[in-house]
DNA sequence: TCAGAAAATTTACGCGCGTCAAGAAATTAT
DNA sequence: ATAATTTCTTGACGCGCGTAAATTTTCTGA
C-alpha cells in the first residue's frame, strides 16, 4: 500500500523481482508457478495492490473468464433469486458473471445479445423471454456463443436447458387439490413463455385422468404485470358468477398472488378452512408466496438445483470446448409446498 | 450480411472506402464526420454488421462509456425496478450500464467496487449497503471514481446524494393515521441503513408534536429477509399481548408485507374497517404493497424521480469532469398512499 | 554428484483500437 | 476564380497484456 503507484505489469514485475511473464501467467492461474514464486508475487501484491488492466486482458486472451447471465424480467423476485446463486456459483469458480435483463421487452433482449457477443463471453446463462423472444437472433447468437438454457425452454437452442417439469408437478398440486376439496379450474394468463402452456396441458392432461372436467379461464393481459392481470382478470372472474369451482390452481404464484388480492377486495375468505370460499393454488414457490394472507399452496421449483446445474453444464461444456455430446434437457421435479391457501 | 468476416476496423475501414481513424472518429461519435462520409459508413455497417471490439476501445479511451449501477440486495423488487429505469435512461444516453448486487454482503460489496474499479467506468451509482458497508472502502472508492449515491446516503461520500425526504414522508403518514384512527405504533427492525434511523427519529418527533407518546417496536432479524423478520416478530409481538395501539406504521413495507401475514396467521383481521382490529401501514410504495391482502397504506416514493435526477446529476458531473460545486443532496417527497390496510 | 525435469527468464511479436501530426482533398467563403 | 476552412488520409506510435520460442536457472531423485 505504500511506493510509488503502479501502472502496469512490467512495473509491477519488477518491484517483485519476477518476470513478466512469470506474473502473467500467476494472474491466469495462481497454482501455475512455484510456491516459492507465488508467495513472493503475493508478498508484493500486499505491498503495491495491482490489479491486471480488465480490457488488455481480454483483449488478448482467446477464453475471456466472462460468464453472461440473461433473464428476461429482473423485477421478478423469482430470477433475482436464481440470479443470485449463479453468481455466486460463477464468482467462487474463478470467472466473472455480468447480468442482464429484458426487462419483458423484445428489443432489450436482442440488444443484450449484442452486447454480450462483443464481451465474448465463454458461455452464457439464458432464460429468454419466451414467446416474445426473436428466435432467429436467439438462435443465431446460440451459434455463436456457448450457451445453456434456464427456466424457458426454446427447442434445439443452446446446448442444454434447466428447468423444472411441469408434467410432473402440475398433476401433483392437481391430485392434492382433488383429494382434498373439489377439483381446481386452471386459471391463466396468454402464456409469455413455454411452461405456461404445458402447465395447462398438464393441467387438462391430469384432470381428464382423475375423471374431472378440466377449466382453463384466461384472462387477458400482456406483460410481465402477472400480479395486476391477476387482480384484474380475478375482479372480472370473481364478480361474474366466480369459478366453476370453488378451487383454483394458478398458472404461477404472481397470478394467485393477484388473484388473492381481488378474493380480498371482493370480501371472499380464502383458505382451506370450511369457513373459507375459495381455495387458490399457484405454482413456483415465488420468494414472496410464503407471506401472503393467506400463505400460499403452491409447488416449489428447485431454485438450488435448477441454478446449480445450469451452471455446472456451462462450465463442462466450456471444459469440452464446444464438443460435446447431443443437447441436454434437465428438469427437475417440483414439490408441494401445502400453506394456508389450498 | 455478406461478403468476408470482418475481423477488425482495418478491414472495414478497407471495404467501406473510409480510412481507418475516421471510422474511429465515427465509431465515437457518428456526427463528428461529415454527413456523407457518415452516410458511407452506415451503408457498410448494414452489408457488413461489424462492431468495434469492446477491450480494445476501452484500453485507450480515457473515458469509457461504462457506468456501474451498484443495489444492495437484488432480489428486492424496489431495487429492481430503480435499477430498470436507471439501465433505460443509461442506455438512452449512450452509456453502457453494468449492473450488481451486493446481495446484503459487505465482502462481495467490497469486491463488486474493486471489479468496478478495473472496469474504468465513467461514474457509478451506488446504493450502498448502509451499516453494513465498509465505509473505508466505500471513502476509497468515491475519491477514484465519480460516484453518485443513492436511497441510502452516507455522511460525505461522493459527489452526490438523491433519496427520498423521510423529514417529511414519516410525519405526513403519521398525521394520517392519527386523524383517522388511533396514534400508530413504529414497528421495525435493527437498522440496515441511515433511512431506517430517520424514518424512526421522524416518528418520534412527529408523534411528540402531535402531543402522543411514541411507541417504538424494535424485532430481532439482521439481514435483508425482512418479510420474514415482519413474520416472526409480528408473531411474537402479536401473541404476546400486541401493540400499545391498534395502529402499526411499519419501517418499510417489506416488514409490513410480513406483519400482515403474521396478523393473518392469528385471525387478527387487518385493516380500517369497525371490524377489523389492527390497522398496519408501510413505507415505500413496495411493487407488491398494492397486491397484499389488504392492500398496503404506505408513502409512495418516487421511484422515477429518483432514478431520473440519479442519472442527470451523475451526467451532470461526467460532463463537468470533477470541477463540480459542493456536494449536493436531493430529497424527494414521498406521498400517501391510502389503501385499505390503514 | 550429476543428469533430467521443471520452472523461470529473456526476447519478441501481436491484439484492436485511440490518437496524433502532417499533408492531401474537399468544401465553403470571398 | 482563389483563399480560407473543414474534413479526410497516411503513417506511425502506444496502450497493457497474452503468448510463444529459446535459453538459463532451479529443483528433483537416484
Amino acid at each position: 500500500m505504500d511506493g510509488p503507484k503502479i501502472r502496469n505489469m512490467q512495473e509491477f514485475a519488477s518491484v517483485s523481482g519476477i518476470s513478466r511473464p512469470t506474473v502473467s501467467k500467476y494472474f491466469n492461474d495462481p497454482n501455475s508457478v512455484r510456491q516459492s514464486t507465488r508467495t513472493r508475487i503475493e508478498a508484493a501484491l500486499e505491498r503495491y495492490d495491482y490489479r491486471p488492466n480488465l480490457y488488455a486482458i481480454n483483449q488478448n486472451r482467446r477464453l475471456t473468464k466472462t460468464v453472461g447471465i440473461v433473464v428476461p424480467f429482473l423485477a421478478d423476485p423469482f430470477f433475482a433469486e436464481i440470479v443470485r446463486r449463479i453468481e455466486r456459483r460463477c464468482l467462487d469458480e474463478g470467472f466473472w458473471p455480468v447480468l442482464f435483463s429484458a426487462h419483458g421487452e423484445q428489443d432489450l433482449e436482442n440488444d443484450i445479445l449484442d452486447c454480450l457477443r462483443s464481451l465474448k463471453p465463454v458461455g452464457v446463462l439464458l432464460a429468454p423471454l419466451g414467446r416474445r423472444s426473436d428466435r432467429r437472433e436467439v438462435e443465431k447468437f446460440c451459434r455463436d456463443v456457448p450457451t445453456v438454457l434456464f427456466d424457458s425452454n426454446i427447442d434445439g437452442m443452446g446446448k442444454a436447458f434447466i428447468g423444472s417439469d411441469n408434467a410432473q408437478s402440475v398433476p401433483l398440486i392437481v391430485e392434492y387439490l382433488c383429494r382434498t376439496g373439489s377439483p381446481p379450474c386452471f386459471f391463466e394468463m396468454p402464456p409469455v413463455n413455454p411452461n405456461a402452456n404445458k402447465r395447462r396441458n398438464a393441467f387438462v392432461a391430469a384432470m381428464e385422468r382423475l375423471g374431472h372436467e378440466p377449466h382453463v379461464v384466461r384472462v387477458a393481459g400482456g406483460d410481465w404485470s402477472f400480479e395486476q392481470i391477476g387482480l384484474e382478470g380475478g375482479l372480472k372472474v370473481l364478480g361474474n358468477g366466480g369459478f366453476a369451482t370453488d378451487t383454483v390452481l394458478c398458472s404461477n404464484d404472481r397470478l394467485a398472488i393477484g388473484l388473492i388480492a381481488a378474493a380480498h377486495a371482493l370480501k371472499i375468505p380464502v383458505g382451506r378452512e370450511p369457513t373459507d370460499a375459495i381455495r387458490i393454488a399457484g405454482h413456483d414457490d415465488h420468494p414472496f408466496s410464503r407471506f401472503t394472507a393467506p400463505p400460499l399452496t403452491t409447488i416449489a421449483q428447485d431454485y438450488d438445483a435448477i441454478s446449480r446445474k445450469s451452471v455446472d453444464v456451462l462450465f463442462e461444456i466450456i471444459e469440452a470446448e464446444g464438443d460435446l455430446g447431443p443437447r441436454e434437457a434437465v428438469l427437475f421435479e417440483g414439490k408441494l409446498v401445502m400453506r394456508a391457501s389450498a
